[in-house]
Formats: C-alpha cells, sequence, structure tokens
DNA sequence: TGATTCGTACAGTTTAAACTGTATAAAAAA
DNA sequence: TTTTTTATACAGTTTAAACTGTACGAATCA
C-alpha cells in the first residue's frame, strides 16, 4: 500500500517515456530499455534487465548495443561489480536530438551528392537532346534538399540553446 | 540511343529521391509511389503505376491511400478519363515538413497529457511516502516533452520562411 | 435495364523482422 | 593452471508486416 502509487506513477512514466522514444526511430525493445534505465536512474546489468522486462538476454544485449552505438546509454564501471553494468545518459534533450539531427544531416548529404552526380551526367548530354523537363525536376529535387539540410542546421542550432 | 541518357538520370532521380522520401516514415513502396509520380511529373492512373512499379494494383491503391491522406498526393479529374488520376503535390519542401511536424506535435502533446495526468496522481500521494526521485523523473520528462514540442514549434515557422 | 470496369475489402501467402536458446570466446576468480 | 561467469555470435523459431489474387459493391456505359 505503501509504496503502490508510487510504483503505478512510475509505471506510468515509463509507458509514456517509451512511446515518444519509438519516435526518434528506435525499435520498440530499444525504446522500453532505455526508458526503464532512465526511469530507474541507478546503473543496471544486462541481467537485472532482463529479469524486469521479461526479454531474453540476447535480446537486452543487442538493443543495449545500440542504444551505446546511439549515445544514449553509457557503460559505467562500479567496484566489485563484475558484469557491466549500463546508466542512461540524462541530458535527454541534447542527446536525442543531436543524434536525430546527425541522422538526418548524413541522410540529405549523401542524396545531395548523388543528385549532383546526376547533374553532371545531365550537363553532358547533346543540348538538343536534353529533356527539360527532367533539367527541372533535378533542380527541384536539389534545391528540395537543400532547404532539407538548412532545416536540421538550424535545428542545431535552436538545440544547443535549450542544453 | 536518343533517349538513353535521359531516362538513366531519370531512373537515378527516382532510386534517390524515394530513399529521401523513406526518411518521412513512409513505407518503400509509399515512397516509390510519391517519387514516381512526383518524378513523372502528369497524373497516373493505378494501373499505370501498378504496370510501371511491378506491384499488384492492391499494393499500389492501399499505398496510394496513405499518400492522399497524407497530403502529399491528389487525386485530379480529366475529362472523358473513367480512372482516378493521382497527382503528386509539387511543393516538396512545404507539404513533407508540415505533414512531419504535425505528427510530432501531436504525439509529442498527448505525450505531455498523460504525463500531466500522472503529475497529479503523483500529487495526490501523502507527502511523507512520496518517492522524491519520481518526482525528479516526472519533471525532467516534463521538461522534454515540452523542448520538443517547442522545437517543432520554432520548425514550421521556419518552414514557412522557405515556401 | 444489363454489361462492363473500377477501386478496395478480405483472406491467404510470402517475406522480413524480432526474439530465444544454445554454444563459445573472453575475462575473472580460485 | 582449472573453474566459473560474462557477453555475444549464430541458428532456429516465432511473430508481424508486406504483398498478392480473388471477389464484390459502386459507378459508368450501352
Amino acid at each position: 500500500m505503501l509504496d503502490n502509487s508510487n510504483v503505478k506513477v512510475k509505471n506510468g512514466m515509463l509507458l509514456e517515456f517509451a512511446k515518444t522514444v519509438e519516435l526518434f526511430d528506435l525499435t520498440p525493445i530499444e525504446a522500453r530499455v532505455f526508458a526503464y534505465l532512465y526511469v530507474e536512474g541507478t546503473p543496471l546489468t544486462l541481467d537485472e534487465l532482463s529479469e524486469e522486462l521479461g526479454k531474453s538476454k540476447t535480446s537486452i544485449s543487442t538493443s543495449m548495443r545500440s542504444l551505446v552505438e546511439l549515445n544514449l546509454v553509457k557503460r559505467v564501471w562500479k567496484k566489485g561489480v563484475r558484469k557491466d553494468l549500463y546508466q542512461a545518459n540524462n541530458h535527454l534533450y541534447k542527446q536525442f536530438l543531436s543524434f536525430y539531427t546527425k541522422k538526418w544531416k548524413d541522410a540529405t548529404e549523401n542524396r545531395k551528392e548523388s543528385l549532383l552526380e546526376l547533374k553532371n551526367e545531365f550537363d553532358q548530354i547533346q543540348n538538343d537532346i536534353k529533356d527539360p523537363q527532367i533539367q527541372n525536376k533535378l533542380d527541384d529535387l536539389l534545391d528540395f534538399h537543400n532547404r532539407l539540410d538548412c532545416f536540421f542546421k538550424e535545428a542545431s542550432e535552436i538545440k544547443k540553446d535549450g542544453l
């Protein structure tokens, strides 16, 4: 009875937060693992998480690897503890937005490069057989990708304010 | 030979653009349909798309429905043509960013509401048994969601400039 | 009116992702 | 050293998503 309401609120947080985390293109289990680590606060082992979330240790291990790669979770050491301990990074906003904007910037930049290559190829076509429609579309697409790029550049600026 | 290079560039655009579209959480087939419609420019029927993309008409039909709901494609009529015709909206940047930011704003707002309900519930716990850790985390999460909200609000502002 | 053609609902199939259990290499303890 | 314990690679299984073909109601044409 004493802790009952506390636990209820905690579980609610866990559930809601995991949904938000999924928006950042994490798989459901990655999201749950991160949310659990974050709400719990203290560093936890793979076995503990496996137990608490009712998933196999292998599942936890693989999703943990992703989370570490994404810089959302870090491995921590504690004297006398043999197992690996993992802790959620607690700068939620900064971390999430930075890895998300990075992902987009990388993607759009790759795409821009490819489109520029296509433009080069197109420019080499003899003028009299160039399809002007294609010219237009190519330019539109390049413009679109440039704007996306700008958007996420501005986004990372905004991010820094709200540290 | 004459059109060969044109076609090659066109196919390249199609491929690259589809990848970008997928970033906006569209399924691969939705992305391809949209990209094809966009690159092609002229309105097309389900049958034509089915033929060109080598997918069943049903597949095209369902993905087209999503695209129309997302306001990325519109149905157009042409005198004398019995089949439905679909055309890609050509304000790429505006359309994509507006539906994307909307999606995020809706999601974070829902989440904020749920968290506020949890906060109410938490406030009703007797003070002496409140877990202060939970208090902190709840506040952090609310703060995080507020910032996300702000981010996408600012984002839609930026968007309007680059119309 | 009946005949034809369109778009999509639905059921079934294929394909891919998520997940698990076992086995193994690496590290720690004895 | 050997024994024990950890994290993960891998193969196999389960689960979910993507996709297709058939069938049917709605609309169009004759």
